[in-house]
RNA sequence: GGAGGAGUUCCCGAGUGGCCAAAGGGAGCAGACUGUAAAUCUGUUGUCACCGACUUCGGUGGUUCGAAUCCACCCUCCUCCA
């Protein structure tokens, strides 16, 4: 099967330049492609990763990857999809943040014996000379067409700076500078950066005179057109630290139905005819392809021993039987409890509520669990004998636990 | 540089001297119903050992018994002019 439609029946692609001589670059040899990520935070999430399952695909079909990390770019910001200036970080913090960035990368990709290549823009851009960028590169650019693009056009209305206005010749000069140091032929990404792209596939027709190639990825949102990836904590980071594996797996396992054929197409390698199979399962049967979403997509990005704890942490609190062991937990000291006994105390403790009050409230309304008891009384406090041996169970609601244990 | 306008709680957005911890909507959280789903209905959404108190309306000072609301200066953004 062609790779083009591998990616088109799994969902990712949404638009592509020269579509048919893609095709027909694609049947002659193998291609490099490269996607650009911003080091802006110092994880990745799961809105990054739609590109680099496709890339993953990509790989397994033959091609080769380049994962660009943003180091020059990401000192100057993407204005797309921004209504306002973001804060400038610094050279030291951006950095940082690509150490740990290509750590997750290697998820996705196999850098090993040349098969990909990892490289940074600040290789070129951090000492690049103005002068000469503009008569090389700003030349080409017409001030004209890139108003009209859609990534400005919004911003025209709210203020953008000459700074970000910068972005598009930077980006087109990677795509350039890539072309003609590993014969990089095509760019991909979310759809986003759509203009950005396709401003580097002329720049590399206009200056080398050589075809150059754009394929963007789908933005992915939910069912319900909420934006994607948002958890009780927050956005759905691939650092554990930042998002802990049974936190990652709960989300998908709570997915909307009419999204689970959809992510098992772009979040997971299983072959299609398996998630179809799956997607067309009905009613409650469709909660074993939930399941099956989760532990696969926790494999990838967390590994399969924390996809296994993840999935028995899961199947203790809500089956029966299962191991507890990967229920999160949090610890107290004697002095703690001996300060401060109150149960309210002890779910902000567990990180179950932000502050008191959120703890009282949700007492008053019913949320709160100790062990299978439900707490409405505010003033309720615990004694270091109410915790067994493996830890007090503390519950928000239906699906928040934590177990809290006491040092003593 | 000149002339106007705007900055409110997680977001949008009302509020122009006390009835304001601040309408309404969105989003979140919880309760009911369920399949750890969706939809729906209900409650809740500044903090505090919470029947009361304290801190919030761009910043700093001021007027007043009392300020998100009035005044001064400053900062940021927008529109028009140059």
């Amino acid at each position: 099967m062609h790779i083009l439609d591998t990616l088109k029946e799994r969902g990712f692609i949404a638009q592509i330049t020269f579509e048919e001589d893609l095709y027909k670059l694609f049947e002659r040899e193998p291609v490099t492609f490269y996607e650009g990520t911003d080091p802006t935070a110092d994880s990745l999430h799961i809105g990054h990763c739609v590109p680099f399952f496709a890339m993953s695909h990509m790989q397994r079909a033959g091609h080769r990857p380049i994962a660009l990390m943003g180091g020059g770019t990401a000192m100057i910001g993407d204005p797309s999809g921004k209504t306002e200036l973001r804060s400038m970080l610094t050279t030291e913090r951006i950095d940082a943040n690509i150490e740990r960035i290509q750590k997750q990368v290697g998820r996705f990709i196999d850098f090993t014996d040349g098969k990909a290549l990892l490289v940074n823009n600040a290789d070129w851009l951090r000492d690049l000379n103005y002068l000469d960028f503009m008569r090389d590169i700003g030349a080409h650019f017409s001030v004209n067409r890139m108003l009209t693009a859609d990534c400005y056009k919004t911003r025209l209305e709210k203020g953008l700076s000459f700074l970000e206005f910068t972005y598009m010749p930077m980006q087109s000069y990677d795509f350039l500078q890539l072309f003609q140091r590993y014969g990089c032929r095509l760019q991909v990404g979310g759809d986003d950066q759509w203009s950005n792209m396709l401003g580097g596939a002329d720049l590399i027709r206009r200056k080398e005179k050589q075809e150059a190639f754009v394929t963007t990825f789908k933005l992915i949102s939910n069912a319900d057109g909420s934006k994607m990836g948002k958890t009780v904590a927050g956005a759905l980071w691939l650092d554990p630290e930042r998002c802990s594996p049974y936190d990652f797996y709960q989300y998908w396992r709570n997915v909307a139905d009419a999204d689970v054929q959809r992510y098992l197409g772009l979040f997971t390698f299983l072959p299609m005819d398996e998630v179809r199979r799956l997607g067309a399962l009905k009613d409650a049967q469709l909660n074993d392809a939930k399941r099956v979403l989760a532990f696969e997509v926790t494999k990838i990005i967390h590994g399969e021993a924390e996809a296994e704890k993840a999935q028995q942490a899961a199947a203790a609190l809500f089956g029966g039987g299962g191991d507890a062991a990967a229920i999160p937990t949090a610890q107290i000291t004697l002095a703690d409890l001996e300060a401060d006994a109150r149960v309210i105390t002890l779910v902000v403790r567990a990180g179950l509520a932000a502050s008191n009050s959120e703890a009282r409230k949700l007492m008053q309304g019913g949320g709160i669990y100790v062990g299978d008891a439900q707490v409405t009384d505010v003033n309720a406090t615990v004694s270091a004998d109410d915790f067994p041996g493996d830890g007090l169970m503390l519950r928000k609601g239906k699906k928040s636990y934590c177990r809290v244990t006491l040092a003593r």
